[in-house]
DNA sequence: AGAAGAAATTGATGAAGGTCGATATTCAAA
DNA sequence: TTTGAATATCGACCTTCATCAATTTCTTCT
């Protein structure tokens, strides 16, 4: 089960440079490429999710625990986490559990790349 | 009628900054400046919203009117132009109405300053 | 004024998304 | 192994959203 489509950062070519074999004739964004975008714009698009990952940049550690974000924002505890698994498929936070705690921490780069994703329009 | 939050863009002060009066003791981005970008990222979090901006972009003059965004991204009238009116909300396109023609350019900067919004998380 | 064309708005529909309560899983300690 | 704590998953509910067909608004041309 699960539909794979996770780490959309991951594959971070040039793609817009897609346009080297003509794929369609369509100027701008091909189809796939843009959903591949949007996915990562969809994990920023909740103030939640922005409060996790600024929370989350701004810890002494780098890295923060779900028991550590719970309160802040006021949120039930399986809903942190299912905003915490929406940033690491979208490849912004990555998850390291250490005992019975699970830290998560920003994606070196992540921030800076999909930055550049909308330079590269 | 009518809720008036347009030009989510248009507001850009340090913004993070709001933690000047501390109006509350959450670290990291507040509530209310957390909805006010996530507005931003809700509409880039559409792939065929990726398209229209890259396809004005792209664009030799700057600009594309709604008749010349129709077909390439496979859509109908109305439905484009409620996502060009999302744009134009999010402060990312800016419309002119020239005689029967809505002419549709990106406001300028604005790609920069959604990015910086990554950068100040 | 009337007709034609371009774009915006409206209303409806089906899909996607955020939240919560309850439950399951996993690990550590006793 | 059993208990307890932290996190993840599941199921359900309600809201938001993308899309389309139909209509309206606005502008230009005759």
């Amino acid at each position: 089960m699960h539909n794979g489509f996770m780490n959309s950062l991951q594959t971070l070519e040039p793609a817009v440079d897609a346009a080297c074999c003509a794929p369609s004739d369509t100027p701008g964004l091909g189809a796939d490429e843009a959903q591949r975008r949007a996915l990562v714009f969809k994990a920023l698009a909740d103030p939640n999710r922005l409060r996790l990952l600024s929370i989350v940049k701004a810890g002494d550690s780098g890295e923060a625990c779900v028991c550590d974000l719970t309160e802040p924002l006021d949120l039930g505890q399986p809903t942190v986490s299912h905003h915490l698994k929406i940033l690491v498929e979208a490849g912004l936070l990555h998850r390291e559990k250490r005992g019975t705690w699970a830290y998560y921490s920003l994606v070196p780069g992540a921030l800076d790349r999909t930055a550049g994703l909308l330079a590269t329009l």
